[in-house]
DNA sequence: CGGAATCCTCTTCGATACTG
DNA sequence: CAGTATCGAAGAGGATTCCG
C-alpha cells in the first residue's frame, strides 16, 4: 500500500506528507531531547496504541527521519538522523505559535517535565545570550534533564552533566512561571548567575 | 462534539490541535499568499472534497485563525488573522525543511505557481538583502503576482503592483531553477538588478 | 520484557449527489 | 457559487494475543 500523499509539487506538501499524520511531530519532539525507548513513546504519547506507533516508527524510518539502534542487551533505542534534527527549527516555531496563539491547557491534560525543556530551547533569543557559557541541571521527580548555552547556541538532554553552573531542585515550570523567589530553588549556583539564565529567554508577558 | 485533542499539556501539541489535521497547513499555506474564495480553495486542494473543506473552514474561523468576509455582491472570502498570520514562521520553517530534507516531487503530482511565491519567501535572507528596495511582478498564465523586499522584509501578494522595478514573463521556477539566462524573461528592468535580487535568496545547490 | 500482529469499534476521509 | 447530505473506504484507538 503506498502511503497518502497530497501530491502536489509543494515542499510545504511534501514535508507535511512525511511529517503530517497524527503523532508524529509529537514523536519527533520526545525524540529532539534524547533517543526513546519504544516504552517510552508508549508512555508518552497517551492513546497512540502499539500498533499506530510501531507503524509510525517504521514510516519515519523508511522516510529517514529516525534511526533504530539496537543496544547492549538487545534492546532498541530510535534516535533522530541529521534529517530528522533538521526538522527542530520548525517544531520550535510551532511551540512558539502555540505559547503565544494556541488554545489554552485544558486541566486534565497530561504533563511531561522534559516537554517543557523543547519549550524553554524554543524561546531562547541567542542575542541575548551574546557569549554566556554555563550548564544548568533540572533534578526532579519528573525530569533530569540538563541544558547548555554556548556560543550563542542552546543545547538539552536528558540526564546528568558532570559539572553544571547551576543545579535547580525544580521544573522549568516551577522555576519560569511560578516561582517568585527563583533562588529559593538553587541547589548549585549563585542567585546572579540563575538571573542572568533566566534572562536570555523571552517569556510571554 | 468537542473537538480531538492529543490532551498533553504541551505548546507544541495545542498547536497541531489546531493546526495538525489533514488539508490545515495547505489551506495556510494559500491564504498566506491572498484572501481567498471557497472555490479558490477547493481548486488548490485536489481531493479535498465540498464537505472536508467547508469543516476545516469553520475550524479554523473558530480557532481564530481565519475570518470569513463577505464581499461586495455577497461572495465570501476567507482571510487569514492576526493568529493566522502568525504561524507563517513554522510554515516557512516547514517549506524549507521540505527542500532540504523531504521526498521528491513525484511527475504526476498538482502544481500551482502560486506556492512558488511561498517558497521563495522561506529562502529569503534578510542579512543579504540589505538595504535592498524593489519590486517584482510576475507574469505568466499560471500566476500574476509580486514579491516586494524593502527593510531586509518580503511581502508577496497576488495581482499587480503599479511600478514594478523587475517585470518577469515567467514563473519562479523558469527563473530560478530552469533559465541558464534569466534576463531573457525580463519584460522590464535592468539584468543588474535582476541579478541582484536573485543573489538575496538561498537556493539549495 | 519489548514489540509486533490481530480483531473489533468508532471516527474521519473522500467522492459524489443534492440544495439554498 | 457555496456549501450540506450521504455513504463506502480508510485510518485511529483500545484490548488482547503472539513471538523472540
Amino acid at each position: 500500500m503506498a502511503k497518502r500523499s497530497y501530491k502536489q509539487n509543494c515542499a510545504l506538501a511534501r514535508s507535511v506528507d512525511v511529517v503530517g499524520e497524527r503523532w508524529t511531530l509529537l514523536l519527533i519532539r520526545d525524540l529532539l531531547v534524547a533517543p526513546r525507548r519504544f516504552r517510552d513513546l508508549l508512555q508518552s504519547q497517551k492513546g497512540i496504541g502499539t500498533n499506530l506507533l510501531a507503524a509510525r516508527l517504521k514510516e519515519l524510518e523508511s522516510a529517514g527521519l529516525i534511526e533504530r539502534r539496537t543496544e547492549d542487551g538487545g534492546v532498541h533505542s530510535y534516535a533522530l538522523t541529521q534529517s530528522g534534527i533538521a526538522l527542530e527549527p520548525a517544531v520550535l516555531a510551532l511551540v512558539r505559535w502555540g505559547l503565544a496563539h494556541g488554545p489554552k491547557n485544558q486541566p486534565g491534560d497530561h504533563h511531561q517535565d522534559d516537554w517543557d525543556l523543547v519549550a524553554l530551547k524554543a524561546l531562547f533569543q541567542s542575542q541575548r545570550a551574546g557569549d554566556l557559557l554555563l550548564t544548568v541541571q533540572f533534578e526532579t521527580d519528573g525530569l533530569t534533564g540538563w541544558m547548555a548555552i554556548a556560543g550563542g547556541v542552546v543545547t538539552i538532554g536528558l540526564g546528568r552533566v558532570p559539572d553544571a553552573d547551576l543545579v535547580i531542585d525544580g521544573t522549568i515550570g516551577e522555576l519560569f512561571v511560578a516561582s517568585e523567589n527563583p533562588e529559593t530553588l538553587l541547589t548549585a549556583g549563585s542567585p546572579e548567575m540563575l538571573k542572568r539564565y533566566m534572562s536570555v529567554f523571552a517569556l510571554r508577558s
